[in-house]
RNA sequence: CGCGGGGUGGAGCAGUCCGGAAGCUCGUCGGGCUCAUAACCCGAAGGCCGCAGGUUCAAAUCCUGCCCCCGCAA
Protein backbone atom coordinates (compact mmCIF):
# COMPACT_ATOMS: atom_id res chain seq x y z
CA UNK A 1 0.00 0.00 0.00
CA UNK A 2 0.84 3.31 -0.45
CA UNK A 3 1.22 5.03 3.03
CA UNK A 4 2.03 8.35 5.20
CA UNK A 5 3.48 7.54 8.13
CA UNK A 6 2.63 9.70 10.94
CA UNK A 7 4.65 9.54 14.51
CA UNK A 8 7.50 11.02 17.28
CA UNK A 9 8.78 9.33 20.06
CA UNK A 10 10.48 5.86 20.33
CA UNK A 11 7.18 4.07 20.32
CA UNK A 12 6.32 5.12 16.26
CA UNK A 13 9.70 3.36 15.58
CA UNK A 14 9.28 -0.31 15.35
CA UNK A 15 6.05 0.42 13.92
CA UNK A 16 7.41 2.41 10.76
CA UNK A 17 10.14 -0.25 10.56
CA UNK A 18 7.73 -3.17 10.30
CA UNK A 19 5.91 -1.23 7.81
CA UNK A 20 9.07 -0.94 5.71
CA UNK A 21 9.84 -4.16 6.62
CA UNK A 22 6.31 -5.68 5.22
CA UNK A 23 7.32 -3.82 1.46
CA UNK A 24 4.52 -1.19 1.96
CA UNK A 25 5.82 1.97 0.24
CA UNK A 26 5.57 4.27 2.75
CA UNK A 27 5.96 7.44 0.54
CA UNK A 28 6.11 10.16 3.83
CA UNK A 29 7.02 10.89 7.06
CA UNK A 30 5.21 13.23 9.48
CA UNK A 31 6.80 14.17 12.79
CA UNK A 32 7.04 17.09 15.08
CA UNK A 33 9.14 19.75 14.49
CA UNK A 34 12.52 19.00 15.70
CA UNK A 35 12.91 20.95 19.05
CA UNK A 36 15.85 21.93 21.80
CA UNK A 37 16.43 19.27 24.19
CA UNK A 38 18.55 18.01 27.06
CA UNK A 39 21.64 19.56 28.22
CA UNK A 40 23.09 23.29 26.36
CA UNK A 41 19.53 23.09 24.54
CA UNK A 42 21.11 20.79 21.60
CA UNK A 43 18.05 20.41 18.65
CA UNK A 44 16.89 17.13 18.45
CA UNK A 45 15.42 15.38 15.65
CA UNK A 46 12.79 13.12 17.00
CA UNK A 47 13.32 9.18 16.68
CA UNK A 48 10.82 8.35 13.85
CA UNK A 49 12.67 11.26 11.23
CA UNK A 50 15.94 9.66 12.35
CA UNK A 51 14.79 6.38 11.37
CA UNK A 52 12.81 7.79 8.21
CA UNK A 53 16.44 9.30 7.13
CA UNK A 54 17.94 5.96 7.78
CA UNK A 55 15.26 4.26 5.36
CA UNK A 56 15.96 6.91 2.94
CA UNK A 57 12.81 8.28 3.07
CA UNK A 58 12.85 11.81 1.89
CA UNK A 59 9.63 13.39 2.01
CA UNK A 60 9.68 14.18 5.77
CA UNK A 61 7.20 16.48 6.87
CA UNK A 62 7.49 18.58 10.34
CA UNK A 63 4.25 20.91 10.54
CA UNK A 64 4.24 23.23 13.54
CA UNK A 65 0.14 23.15 13.19
CA UNK A 66 -1.57 20.81 10.68
CA UNK A 67 -5.09 21.99 11.77
CA UNK A 68 -5.65 24.63 9.48
CA UNK A 69 -2.68 23.96 7.65
CA UNK A 70 -3.87 24.20 4.09
CA UNK A 71 -0.73 23.80 2.55
CA UNK A 72 -0.17 20.56 4.08
CA UNK A 73 -3.60 19.17 3.60
CA UNK A 74 -2.10 19.95 -0.19
CA UNK A 75 1.08 17.84 0.12
CA UNK A 76 -1.36 15.26 1.75
CA UNK A 77 -3.72 15.12 -0.71
CA UNK A 78 -0.73 15.38 -3.46
CA UNK A 79 0.77 12.06 -2.03
CA UNK A 80 -2.88 10.11 -2.46
CA UNK A 81 -1.61 8.24 0.14
CA UNK A 82 -3.98 4.78 0.14
CA UNK A 83 -4.21 5.24 3.94
CA UNK A 84 -2.35 6.60 6.70
CA UNK A 85 -0.70 5.42 10.07
CA UNK A 86 -0.43 7.22 12.84
CA UNK A 87 1.31 6.22 16.18
CA UNK A 88 2.29 8.85 19.10
CA UNK A 89 2.28 11.48 16.75
CA UNK A 90 1.44 14.11 18.98
CA UNK A 91 -1.16 16.25 17.28
CA UNK A 92 -4.59 16.16 16.45
CA UNK A 93 -5.49 15.48 13.22
CA UNK A 94 -8.72 17.13 11.66
CA UNK A 95 -11.72 15.92 9.90
CA UNK A 96 -10.37 16.97 6.60
CA UNK A 97 -6.98 15.04 6.85
CA UNK A 98 -8.56 11.87 7.98
CA UNK A 99 -11.06 11.72 5.69
CA UNK A 100 -8.00 11.88 2.81
CA UNK A 101 -6.83 8.43 2.51
CA UNK A 102 -8.77 5.76 1.08
CA UNK A 103 -8.74 3.42 3.74
CA UNK A 104 -8.60 6.00 6.01
CA UNK A 105 -6.08 6.77 9.08
CA UNK A 106 -5.17 3.74 11.13
CA UNK A 107 -4.12 4.65 14.70
CA UNK A 108 -1.77 1.90 17.19
CA UNK A 109 -2.87 2.92 20.41
CA UNK A 110 -0.98 0.96 23.73
CA UNK A 111 -3.88 -0.35 25.36
CA UNK A 112 -7.27 -2.56 25.05
CA UNK A 113 -9.67 0.42 23.93
CA UNK A 114 -11.51 1.77 25.47
CA UNK A 115 -9.28 1.64 28.45
CA UNK A 116 -6.46 3.70 28.59
CA UNK A 117 -7.43 6.27 26.28
CA UNK A 118 -4.72 9.14 26.01
CA UNK A 119 -1.09 9.40 25.84
CA UNK A 120 0.49 7.31 28.37
CA UNK A 121 -1.38 4.14 28.55
CA UNK A 122 1.51 2.17 29.20
CA UNK A 123 2.46 3.39 32.21
CA UNK A 124 -1.17 4.06 33.75
CA UNK A 125 -2.01 0.57 33.54
CA UNK A 126 1.28 -0.13 35.90
CA UNK A 127 0.78 2.42 38.51
CA UNK A 128 -3.32 1.63 38.58
CA UNK A 129 -2.38 -1.88 39.16
CA UNK A 130 -3.88 -3.92 35.64
CA UNK A 131 -2.46 -7.29 35.14
CA UNK A 132 -3.25 -7.16 31.80
CA UNK A 133 -2.98 -4.46 28.76
CA UNK A 134 -2.16 -4.82 24.74
CA UNK A 135 -2.01 -2.76 21.56
CA UNK A 136 -5.29 -2.11 20.04
CA UNK A 137 -5.68 -0.44 16.21
CA UNK A 138 -8.34 1.68 15.05
CA UNK A 139 -10.03 3.46 12.28
CA UNK A 140 -9.17 7.31 13.51
CA UNK A 141 -12.12 10.33 14.30
CA UNK A 142 -12.18 13.44 15.89
CA UNK A 143 -11.86 12.51 19.02
CA UNK A 144 -8.88 11.22 21.25
CA UNK A 145 -8.38 7.50 20.92
CA UNK A 146 -12.45 6.90 20.57
CA UNK A 147 -12.38 5.63 16.64
CA UNK A 148 -13.56 2.12 16.12
CA UNK A 149 -11.29 -0.36 17.07
CA UNK A 150 -9.84 -2.92 14.40
CA UNK A 151 -7.30 -6.03 15.80
CA UNK A 152 -6.48 -5.96 19.24
CA UNK A 153 -3.10 -7.96 21.23
CA UNK A 154 -3.66 -8.77 24.86
CA UNK A 155 0.29 -8.67 27.08
CA UNK A 156 0.40 -9.73 30.62
CA UNK A 157 1.70 -7.24 32.85
CA UNK A 158 4.35 -8.43 35.21
CA UNK A 159 4.49 -7.77 38.86
CA UNK A 160 8.29 -6.03 37.83
CA UNK A 161 7.25 -4.73 34.97
CA UNK A 162 8.24 -1.29 34.66
CA UNK A 163 7.34 1.88 32.10
CA UNK A 164 10.14 0.89 30.14
CA UNK A 165 10.29 -2.78 30.07
CA UNK A 166 6.10 -2.77 28.83
CA UNK A 167 6.82 -0.22 26.57
CA UNK A 168 9.42 -2.84 25.11
CA UNK A 169 6.80 -5.39 24.82
CA UNK A 170 4.01 -3.63 23.65
CA UNK A 171 6.04 -1.61 20.84
CA UNK A 172 6.88 -5.11 19.72
CA UNK A 173 4.00 -5.97 19.21
CA UNK A 174 2.31 -2.60 17.93
CA UNK A 175 4.57 -2.94 14.35
CA UNK A 176 2.90 -6.80 13.37
CA UNK A 177 -0.75 -5.55 14.31
CA UNK A 178 -0.52 -2.67 12.53
CA UNK A 179 0.90 -4.77 9.33
CA UNK A 180 -1.57 -7.10 9.94
CA UNK A 181 -4.79 -4.58 10.37
CA UNK A 182 -3.75 -3.16 6.55
CA UNK A 183 -3.44 -6.73 5.33
CA UNK A 184 -7.36 -7.02 6.51
CA UNK A 185 -8.55 -3.65 5.47
CA UNK A 186 -7.05 -4.73 1.91
CA UNK A 187 -8.80 -7.99 1.61
CA UNK A 188 -12.34 -6.66 3.00
CA UNK A 189 -12.24 -9.16 6.28
CA UNK A 190 -11.47 -6.47 8.65
CA UNK A 191 -14.46 -5.77 11.22
CA UNK A 192 -14.84 -2.67 12.68
CA UNK A 193 -15.98 -2.06 16.23
CA UNK A 194 -17.48 0.58 17.73
CA UNK A 195 -16.16 1.51 21.66
CA UNK A 196 -18.61 0.91 24.55
CA UNK A 197 -18.87 0.15 27.68
CA UNK A 198 -16.07 1.38 30.03
CA UNK A 199 -13.34 3.72 29.24
CA UNK A 200 -10.65 5.51 31.46
CA UNK A 201 -7.91 8.48 30.55
CA UNK A 202 -4.50 8.58 30.97
CA UNK A 203 -3.30 11.23 31.09
CA UNK A 204 0.04 12.99 29.48
CA UNK A 205 3.34 12.17 32.18
CA UNK A 206 4.73 15.38 33.66
CA UNK A 207 7.59 15.60 36.02
CA UNK A 208 5.18 16.20 38.87
CA UNK A 209 3.42 13.09 37.98
CA UNK A 210 6.32 11.78 40.11
CA UNK A 211 6.23 13.48 42.86
CA UNK A 212 5.83 10.86 45.82
CA UNK A 213 2.86 11.23 48.12
CA UNK A 214 3.84 8.96 51.13
CA UNK A 215 0.06 9.48 52.64
CA UNK A 216 -0.70 6.80 49.85
CA UNK A 217 -0.72 3.12 50.64
CA UNK A 218 3.10 1.52 49.79
CA UNK A 219 1.78 -0.52 47.07
CA UNK A 220 0.41 2.28 44.83
CA UNK A 221 3.97 4.16 45.67
CA UNK A 222 5.52 0.68 44.28
CA UNK A 223 3.59 0.79 41.01
CA UNK A 224 4.09 4.35 40.94
CA UNK A 225 8.41 4.31 40.87
CA UNK A 226 8.12 0.94 38.16
CA UNK A 227 5.04 2.77 35.98
CA UNK A 228 7.90 5.80 35.87
CA UNK A 229 10.69 4.00 35.17
CA UNK A 230 12.63 5.20 33.17
CA UNK A 231 10.88 8.16 32.60
CA UNK A 232 9.90 10.96 34.22
CA UNK A 233 10.60 9.16 37.33
CA UNK A 234 8.91 8.81 40.89
CA UNK A 235 10.59 11.52 43.59
CA UNK A 236 11.00 12.66 46.65
CA UNK A 237 13.36 14.92 48.29
CA UNK A 238 15.77 14.01 51.38
CA UNK A 239 17.39 17.01 53.21
CA UNK A 240 16.38 19.65 50.36
CA UNK A 241 17.69 17.45 47.63
CA UNK A 242 15.55 15.78 45.01
CA UNK A 243 15.74 11.76 45.35
CA UNK A 244 15.10 9.55 42.88
CA UNK A 245 13.59 6.29 43.79
CA UNK A 246 14.05 3.20 40.88
CA UNK A 247 13.09 0.34 43.13
CA UNK A 248 11.28 -0.93 45.96
CA UNK A 249 8.92 -3.47 47.94
CA UNK A 250 6.23 -2.83 50.09
CA UNK A 251 5.84 -4.27 53.81
CA UNK A 252 2.36 -4.53 55.73
CA UNK A 253 3.55 -4.14 58.37
CA UNK A 254 2.68 -0.88 60.27
CA UNK A 255 5.00 1.16 62.22
CA UNK A 256 4.55 4.22 64.27
CA UNK A 257 5.69 7.72 62.90
CA UNK A 258 4.91 10.18 59.99
CA UNK A 259 4.57 9.76 56.24
CA UNK A 260 7.06 10.08 54.34
CA UNK A 261 9.34 9.14 58.22
CA UNK A 262 12.26 7.08 57.69
CA UNK A 263 11.54 4.33 60.66
CA UNK A 264 14.12 1.75 59.96
CA UNK A 265 17.55 1.31 58.69
CA UNK A 266 20.11 -1.56 57.99
CA UNK A 267 22.73 -2.13 55.78
CA UNK A 268 21.53 -2.76 52.89
CA UNK A 269 17.93 -0.47 52.71
CA UNK A 270 15.72 1.70 54.48
CA UNK A 271 11.91 2.01 54.94
CA UNK A 272 9.58 4.86 55.18
CA UNK A 273 6.57 5.04 56.81
CA UNK A 274 3.50 5.26 53.69
CA UNK A 275 -0.64 6.00 54.22
CA UNK A 276 -0.79 2.06 54.27
CA UNK A 277 2.01 -0.41 55.33
CA UNK A 278 5.58 1.12 54.27
CA UNK A 279 8.44 0.75 51.70
CA UNK A 280 11.30 -0.21 51.45
CA UNK A 281 13.63 1.11 49.14
CA UNK A 282 16.10 -0.99 47.33
CA UNK A 283 17.68 1.44 44.46
CA UNK A 284 17.73 4.99 44.32
CA UNK A 285 19.19 8.38 42.71
CA UNK A 286 20.06 11.77 44.67
CA UNK A 287 20.11 14.44 42.36
CA UNK A 288 23.10 15.10 40.07
CA UNK A 289 24.84 11.29 40.97
CA UNK A 290 23.83 8.10 39.34
CA UNK A 291 21.31 5.63 40.44
CA UNK A 292 22.77 3.08 42.32
CA UNK A 293 21.52 -0.01 44.85
CA UNK A 294 20.43 1.50 48.79
CA UNK A 295 23.02 -0.38 49.51
CA UNK A 296 25.98 1.29 47.70
CA UNK A 297 23.84 4.34 49.05
CA UNK A 298 24.12 3.82 52.67
CA UNK A 299 28.10 3.34 52.53
CA UNK A 300 28.69 7.39 51.84
CA UNK A 301 25.28 9.04 52.93
CA UNK A 302 23.71 8.64 56.67
CA UNK A 303 20.31 7.86 56.70
CA UNK A 304 18.76 7.52 60.59
CA UNK A 305 15.60 7.10 61.45
CA UNK A 306 13.13 9.95 62.43
CA UNK A 307 14.52 11.41 58.87
CA UNK A 308 11.19 12.96 56.61
CA UNK A 309 11.93 12.00 52.75
CA UNK A 310 9.16 14.50 50.85
CA UNK A 311 9.30 17.97 53.24
CA UNK A 312 9.44 21.26 51.72
CA UNK A 313 12.85 23.20 52.37
C1' C B 1 26.90 30.02 24.93
C1' G B 2 19.95 27.77 29.40
C1' C B 3 20.98 26.60 35.29
C1' G B 4 23.53 23.31 38.62
C1' G B 5 26.15 18.82 40.94
C1' G B 6 30.14 15.37 40.17
C1' G B 7 34.73 12.34 38.31
C1' U B 8 39.78 10.11 44.80
C1' G B 9 42.07 1.67 45.48
C1' G B 10 36.44 -3.07 43.31
C1' A B 11 31.50 0.03 45.48
C1' G B 12 29.75 4.56 47.94
C1' C B 13 31.90 8.86 50.11
C1' A B 14 35.41 12.57 53.02
C1' G B 15 39.57 15.58 51.99
C1' U B 16 39.70 20.76 47.68
C1' C B 17 37.70 27.12 50.38
C1' C B 18 43.01 28.01 54.19
C1' G B 19 48.72 23.67 48.99
C1' G B 20 52.97 20.03 52.58
C1' A B 21 52.90 12.14 54.48
C1' A B 22 46.00 8.76 50.68
C1' G B 23 41.36 8.91 54.99
C1' C B 24 36.08 6.74 56.14
C1' U B 25 32.15 2.89 55.60
C1' C B 26 32.15 -1.58 52.86
C1' G B 27 34.01 -5.33 49.50
C1' U B 28 38.23 -8.72 48.29
C1' C B 29 42.30 -12.04 50.09
C1' G B 30 44.88 -14.50 54.37
C1' G B 31 44.66 -15.77 59.57
C1' G B 32 41.99 -16.20 64.36
C1' C B 33 37.46 -16.96 67.43
C1' U B 34 33.01 -20.09 67.09
C1' C B 35 28.83 -25.88 66.86
C1' A B 36 28.29 -22.10 63.16
C1' U B 37 27.82 -17.33 60.48
C1' A B 38 26.52 -12.41 56.27
C1' A B 39 28.63 -11.66 63.44
C1' C B 40 33.36 -10.53 66.09
C1' C B 41 39.05 -9.99 66.35
C1' C B 42 43.94 -9.60 63.70
C1' G B 43 46.62 -8.77 59.24
C1' A B 44 47.30 -7.88 53.84
C1' A B 45 46.75 -6.55 48.84
C1' G B 46 44.88 -2.81 45.75
C1' G B 47 45.01 4.32 43.96
C1' C B 48 48.53 7.49 36.89
C1' C B 49 43.40 11.42 43.15
C1' G B 50 39.15 11.96 34.91
C1' C B 51 43.05 13.77 30.86
C1' A B 52 46.77 17.51 29.35
C1' G B 53 49.53 21.67 30.41
C1' G B 54 50.93 25.75 33.99
C1' U B 55 52.30 28.12 38.98
C1' U B 56 55.34 26.29 43.25
C1' C B 57 60.75 23.85 46.99
C1' A B 58 56.03 21.07 47.16
C1' A B 59 49.51 20.19 43.83
C1' A B 60 43.86 15.57 44.92
C1' U B 61 44.03 20.77 46.69
C1' C B 62 45.64 26.99 43.02
C1' C B 63 45.37 28.58 37.32
C1' U B 64 44.17 27.24 31.97
C1' G B 65 42.20 23.93 28.28
C1' C B 66 39.75 19.29 27.20
C1' C B 67 36.96 14.53 28.03
C1' C B 68 33.16 11.85 30.61
C1' C B 69 28.80 11.06 34.16
C1' C B 70 24.38 13.11 36.43
C1' G B 71 20.12 16.48 38.27
C1' C B 72 16.95 20.77 36.73
C1' A B 73 14.76 23.60 32.95
C1' A B 74 12.88 23.07 27.95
Amino acid sequence: MNLIFMGTPDFSVPVLESLVEARHNVMAVVTQPDKPKGRGNQMQMTPVKEKALEYGIDKIYQPEKIRGNEAFYEEMKKLNPDAMVVVAFGQILPKQILDLPKYGCINVHASILPMYRGSAPIQWAIINGETETGVTTMYMDEGIDTGDMLLKEYVQIAADDTGGSLFDKLSRIGGPLAVKTLEAIENGTIKRVKQEGDTCYSPILKKQTGKIDWSKPAVYIERLIRGLDPWPSAYTAINGRTLKLWKAEVTDKEFDGEYGEVIAVSDDCFCVKTGEGALVVRELQLEGKKRMTTDAFLRGYHIECGMKLGAEE
